[in-house]
DNA sequence: ATGTGACTTCAAGTCCGTG
DNA sequence: CCACGGACTTGAAGTCACA
């Protein structure tokens, strides 16, 4: 497992734990939507200064978006479910 | 305390405790000499990648580099007191 | 609300040499 | 062995238009 899918995947779980969309944490953290979508996709290998800086807006350490399994707080879920009429 | 420098810390720390010189280091990692000193004088802002292969070649994980202190755990610090109304 | 290709720019990362 | 400068190449950072 590759230290970019670590961090996408623990950016994407954290983000959602947050209720945030792409959108919204790129506002928070003064980034492009369209970069936050790169990241989660693993394009880029991230900088620690902008591991850290998402990591401020989501309300946990630089070092837990590389943890290898990341303990994310319990999510609301709100399963939107798929049926959109 | 930014992060280059959380970062910068742990790894002159690590690369001291493995007995490793900075250009000992850097050719483990496949990495520039200069480079490696840049880092722990942070100039630069490393990429995720970079601290994973660090990391490994320190025998640790990428997330251990990043930590606020690799053993000493400090009480979250509270909002300093803002004097907001 | 997200994925993606194309694009520009500035920092990441390399290589040279010096004290 | 390390700090530090200069010049260089590659890729991250940042933004759009469109699917």
């Amino acid at each position: 497992m590759e230290i970019r899918e670590i961090f996408a995947r623990n950016l994407r779980a954290a983000r959602r734990a947050n209720g945030l969309s792409q959108e919204e944490l790129a506002h928070r953290a003064d980034l492009d939507r369209t970069y936050i979508s790169s990241l989660e996709r693993h394009i880029y290998g991230a900088t620690i200064d902008v591991v850290d800086r998402l990591a401020q807006v989501l309300g946990m350490e630089a070092s837990d978006l590389l943890q290898r399994s990341a303990e994310t707080q319990e999510p609301p879920s709100p399963d939107p479910g798929k049926d959109q009429a």
